[in-house]
DNA sequence: TCTTATTATATGTTATAACACATACCAATG
DNA sequence: CATTGGTATGTGTTATAACATATAATAAGA
């Protein structure tokens, strides 16, 4: 379906307002996949994109802010989306030693586990991209996606 | 500022995962700039798209569900979303003459005001990418993230 | 060392998103 | 025309996102 019929309004004034609403659309679909998915395991996407940060440095943690800058899309509730992880036993939490400001989280084994158990489904939604696009066009696209958010680059205004 | 930099993970699995978190970061970088643009006018991005979709039959409405079908994000209250509109004066609401179940909503000509005065920061925007990318890589976006979206295509399954 | 600024986190509040449910109406079938 | 199923919308509730503010600790400077 092209984008016209699906939004079912008849033209674009550019085609940059048609690749944003494209990506913006296309985006959504893949939020939607992964939120259904997530969902089925009892967390949120914004939850799973939290634990799968705290993997990437077991057994060590990070703090709150550390998360904060690392997450996708951004987060500004770091604080009680991990409230809700620990409440589910999925991370803990632990002052710092050497700064008395900060807590860190650590993902805990149910944590690694419920990862593990998702990866199959994860990694079959990777999978149905891989076969609608080829590993050109899946490069293409990051590149273009790159040029989009890195535009700041060096400006410094 | 490469992706694996700015989530700050050593790599990537596959250039499927890749794609799928550029896709993400590139669509919340957009999302952010537009919804600080929008909120300078005082709407919301739903707000704004729904007010755009109703300018596009304008002097004619939509039904709710129609608005619904049109969005670009799926948006699941569309009815209190117009409750908003209706009450900054940016819409109005009118029972259907040949259906009474649905209700019209219809932009306000302070609506199209609104959204005209709009008009050239979003075109500051879009110019914005088009500065970025070559009206090839637009094009190319957008194919791509057509086939995304599209994957259901005739499988009926 | 006292003061001030900065950083890290948590909390309170408000508005909205998401979901379930209720109501009213249309449409189709016996 | 009565019944049943489907559709359109609205309402109630809960959880979360977003924002502002508060608290506490560190860092920097006079």
């Amino acid at each position: 379906m092209r984008l016209s019929e699906r939004i079912k309004q008849p033209s674009f004034q550019s085609a940059a307002q048609e690749a944003v609403i494209n990506l913006f659309v296309a985006a959504d679909h893949l939020r939607q996949k992964g939120q259904a998915l997530c969902e089925s395991f009892g967390i949120t996407t914004a939850q799973y994109n939290v634990l799968r940060i705290l993997k990437g440095v077991y057994p060590n943690g990070h703090a709150r802010c550390a998360i904060a800058e690392r997450t996708i899309e951004r987060a500004p509730d770091v604080t009680r989306l991990l409230d809700r992880l620990v409440k589910q036993g999925l991370a803990r939490r632990h002052p710092s030693a050497d700064d008395a400001r900060v807590s860190v989280a650590t993902v805990t084994r149910k944590g690694l586990n419920l990862l593990e158990k998702m990866k199959p489904a994860i990694d079959a939604l990777d999978n149905q991209l891989t076969e609608r696009l080829t590993s050109e066009e899946l490069i293409t696209l990051s590149r273009i996606c790159e040029k989009i958010y890195s535009e700041e680059e060096g400006m410094k205004k």
